[in-house]
DNA sequence: TCAAAAGTGTTCCGAATACACCCATGC
DNA sequence: GCATGGGTGTATTCGGAACACTTTTGA
């Protein structure tokens, strides 16, 4: 039934176009962080299929650009950030995952600060806005599989890389990086060990400057040493707690 | 100049057609083990492009199909091997990867004993065999990068999965488990530490056997313990050495 | 008897764990 | 003063690293 594999596109085999038939969508799950709460940013769909459903931040790519410059300008389009950490993580390709056509969609995370983002309804979406991980809506087309998966690569990738830089403000406190780790991982960490942990690594460097107006004692502030910073996410390491 | 985004498929926005113009295919890096040397599948292609190339098993996938049960076909035609360890890594969609359109490949990899393996060159492959991940050749397309973020991926989860049960007879020693993950990792580890960490993580069990014909003293033959193997790979571990 | 790999035990040390406790600030 | 979260010190325990040693086989 199936033709041979034209995998060669040579003149003898069948037709190219019979292949060239895909359309290539990106969805990305973009996370936020906010006073110790992990949320997705969602666009609610004004049109067909899947009015009124809750959608993650996605598009198709055009035929003569790449995922990455596509992801740039999917997320500057719908929420006006740019430069931000994006990463690939997964491929979604069921048959019947579009009810329009043949639509592969790869999946995208990244990690923002939730109050940095100024939510702008574009042309085709009614609205948009940030959903707590714990209560998320119904997804439109397999959106719910997607975000599943996302949140599950964050979930490991926090246990052997650096995540922090993009979620907290460039100077804060080793208590709030313990609280974005227990919201990303719902675990409780002891705050001795923890804070021994994470001097132990260099990763953060100490500044001359404390919290103000706090009801209780300031915290010191640090900065995420950028250089070790890159350094252990290339190279990976172990983050056990 | 790009007309808007038509996510949606309304009739009011631009073409659908336009849109579904891509081709899909996987490329799948084929690892192999044999006595000590990690190694990799490739094929010679009898045709342009790129004709007289090695390249990676892969194919487009029909529009029909989805990616897994491609793989299934592609590794079936080209190596007789089914119900095998597959999975996606990453997807590369560079504008120019093909010279013949757009297509975009997923990455998979699998997992094989090279020795159970027979290589049939079939119809547009002019040869096929294994080779030694330290001396590859010139690869077709962009599949050194491919090849070489497949590497990376497996090192990366050999740390913190399980692997091994598809590399190992069913029945092995706790040597030959050592000599793969050195080859794996490039690295080598302490005997007796090896074994006991092994031993205490319960992911194997001995078996009242033990090696024949071996001149030196015969080692005690294991088996994986397949619960708790799949317990393990979904769970995640740290795999410390 | 020797080579070769299997297999065991022991010491050392650093890091994870589980605490108790003190400090600075606003109210 | 007291509630609140910041910050430190310590005793214990566990696991990784290093290494010496014994065992069993074929040749």
């Amino acid at each position: 039934m199936k033709k041979p594999s034209t995998y060669f596109f040579t003149e003898e085999s069948s037709s190219l176009n019979e292949f060239l038939s895909f359309g290539l969508s990106l969805d990305c799950v973009v996370f936020g962080y906010h006073e110790g709460e992990v949320q997705v940013l969602l666009v609610e769909r004004s049109v067909e299929p899947y009015k009124g459903s809750w959608a993650l931040v996605g598009d198709l790519v055009h035929p003569e650009s790449d995922l990455a410059s596509s992801a740039n300008r999917i997320l500057e389009n719908l929420t006006g950030l740019s430069g931000i950490f994006m990463e690939q993580f997964h491929t979604f390709d069921a048959v019947d995952r579009h009810p329009l056509g043949r639509v592969v969609t790869v999946g995208y995370y990244s990690l923002v600060q939730s109050k940095h983002y100024h939510p702008v309804a574009s042309a085709w979406a009614k609205s948009t806005r940030w959903f707590s991980i714990s209560e998320l809506p119904e997804l439109a087309f397999d959106h719910k599989e997607i975000l599943d998966k996302g949140i599950q690569t964050l979930k490991r990738r926090v246990r052997y890389r650096p995540v922090g830089f993009e979620l907290l403000p460039s100077k804060f406190t080793l208590g709030q990086l313990q609280s974005l780790y227990e919201a990303l991982l719902s675990e409780k960490f002891d705050k001795p060990n923890f804070r021994k942990k994470i001097l132990r690594m260099d990763l953060v460097t100490p500044l001359n400057e404390y919290q103000e107006n706090v009801s209780h004692r300031p915290a010191k502030l640090y900065a995420f040493d950028e250089r070790r910073y890159n350094l252990l996410r290339k190279e990976g390491f172990a983050f056990e707690l």
